[in-house]
DNA sequence: CATGAATGAGGCTTCATTCAT
DNA sequence: AATGAATGAAGCCTCATTCAT
């Protein structure tokens, strides 16, 4: 128990790595039933069948079905809200690599975006199942307030200085931005995944619609 | 199975009156632990425990627990969707009781988050199972499809002319508001309660960045 | 919580009383079965079907397999060490009802051995499962140590000083007597039941064993 | 599976020899988790671990499980029954190296105590599982049967003849001397181990005890 | 209407044993 | 000989649902 759990989400990074094959077939089934049917209405027996493995194979990988779950989804936490903080917000917002706000905006929406284009099931699962595992809350809980808020809360207040960006608390700016960006990749991804979108569109109105609800109110 | 969806729906709205004092105490039981656990998590003897019943009389109310569940979810979806827009939008917009779209928009949200204040847990319920029921996905669109969005598009339509929104869809229109409402609740409710609110200002501060967020963009 | 085991042990003494048709079949068909295979070699599902009941039923009486053990074992363990000691030892005594030690020792053993004679299977399980579960050996530490214990420790001090006893303190004499009675059970009621037994010659034998055993040595 | 119990006897009393390391690790481990948590309590992956070994090397020595057990227990009640009677009883007593029935018992004694004292977990395991393993029960009738149970009736009817002891059948000597050997040891080895033990005097007390439980009646 | 004992299907998990390396 | 991943039978337990009272 001496591990932390920050040693344990970069571990979960490289986890790819020392998978064995009726690993990641368990993992990759795992993660196909539960997004699709949520956790609860997933049995042990089912992903194994899907995986075409044993039951018993499962619990020599992972020891109760709910570190299956954590093993999931940790590191989809730690890779959705970790890697752009970072990297792009913390270094090249000081390196005046971006421009503007919305420069910063428009990478960070249009990154996450794809990363989410690769990952649904998962963040479908994430989504879902957060409301009912105080262990993945835990997680969840500490990668936020460890990167995420002070990074954009240092972004933030940075482009407020530069008058891009209206006198609001960083709470505030996050509870707007966010449910934005989240809801608009539920539509596109989960609710209507199947319509005919434009991504780039509406990867601008997005950006849009945020940048001009937060923005200094000057034309008024 | 004569009877329509709607009929259901309109039945719902006056439950209360036919409900017998066990039955309420077996719903006012289920919501509680269910908002607090989760459905799967919550057992129908945990409920009658709570409820003060017998197990067996749940089940001469409701079928099944799933049933159980519906009866719950059913008029929260009626009751959080379609009230205003029945009564507010549809009559009060043509009746031109609203100046402005910022005067519609306020009224609505404060009207949604009052509502919503008296009816947390089961709101709660709502959004944390709706993934997983196609019961309860089938209502939502049912309800969404013939009062809410209509009513919605509608009123939309009528600003847009008025100039005071931009030139979007419907579509997007409501990809932007509705998470940001939400979004506004969730944080409010479920996710920092505890926290010491002022509410006036946060609701101001939605409408504020819903507004600059969806109108015209003259000054750009 | 508050029940203490004290009032564990009485109200199991009672407990016959308030047990339902299904559970005293339940607890017979466990009595059965782990005396006769073990406790591990049991299975629940095999004391159900011997017990004419589902297995849920079983569950619905005792929450888990160990439980039906306990409650299986420790009114054995009240029952076989306390009452004797209760009201004989301890009354009677003083009564000077027993004239000798032997009178006593005699009226003891002929007494825990018809106790015994009764409850062979229960007693069979005790002694097998004694050292696989803490939680019974509590029960008969607790047992032995509050009414075993004082009552034989009283009786030994009033028959040494009438010097029908030699000078040993009493650790030591329940190490010898002990053991005398219960290998004489175990041979008789375990070992070899079929045997034509001569209860009374070997009554006592056991007794005549344990006397000279311990008695003050005067003639040598 | 010419192979008699006999030629099973003789071969485990010389096993320490063709053990491989791993094997005596294997065995050593066993004997440590098996006396302190019981046969079905011990599960062979945490067998292979204490020992050191993969899960799999077990299975290479010992075809199962149980032949594990057996392999530990067979020799425990070979060498625990025999020697003593083989070399002992029957050669000295003819030889009248004792002069008396309490020099052989005294010598019987102390000789089980120092190796019970050297091997205290495997008969632990021996008396646990005595009762559950019929393969054990065998090879103990087996032993008890040819070897111990002769020469004490042999020892038995030379020290009747010579007035020693009283004129009780074999099978109730050994009832009455055996469990209250054993008594004693189970309470010193086993029950208090850590109490603060005179063992010569307990020796001692031990075979006065039994003696004069035992001897002609002559004082009465 | 209400009760609650009983049901039995199904879930998670353990573990002795096998086998390809 | 040794390994350890994989197996799958079997175990304990949960829980929605039924039904006699």
């Amino acid at each position: 128990m001496a591990e932390t759990l920050d040693d344990k989400l970069k571990a979960i990074q490289q986890e790819g790595n020392h998978m064995t094959k009726k690993q990641s077939q368990i993992v990759e089934a795992a993660i196909e039933l539960i997004a699709e049917k949520g956790y609860y209405n997933t049995s042990t027996s089912e992903i194994a069948r899907r995986a075409g493995v044993a039951e018993g194979t499962i619990f020599r990988h992972y020891e109760t079905k709910k570190d299956l779950l954590v093993a999931i989804v940790t590191p989809a936490i730690a890779n959705f809200s970790a890697p752009f903080f970072a990297e792009k917000f913390v270094k090249e917002v000081f390196d005046e690599s971006y421009q503007s706000f919305e420069d910063l905006l428009y990478a960070f929406i249009r990154n996450r975006f794809e990363f989410a284009q690769s990952n649904v099931p998962i963040l479908k699962i994430l989504l879902q199942e957060l409301a009912f595992h105080p262990e993945i809350q835990t997680t969840y809980k500490q990668v936020f307030g460890t990167t995420v808020y002070p990074a954009m809360d240092h972004a933030f207040t940075y482009y407020k200085e530069k008058g891009e960006i209206g006198d609001l608390p960083t709470d505030v700016l996050i509870r707007m931005i966010v449910p934005t960006i989240i809801g608009f990749m539920i539509d596109r991804f989960m609710l209507n995944p199947q319509k005919d979108w434009d991504d780039e569109l509406e990867l601008r109105r997005t950006v849009e619609y945020i940048l001009q609800g937060i923005r200094k109110n000057e034309c008024q």
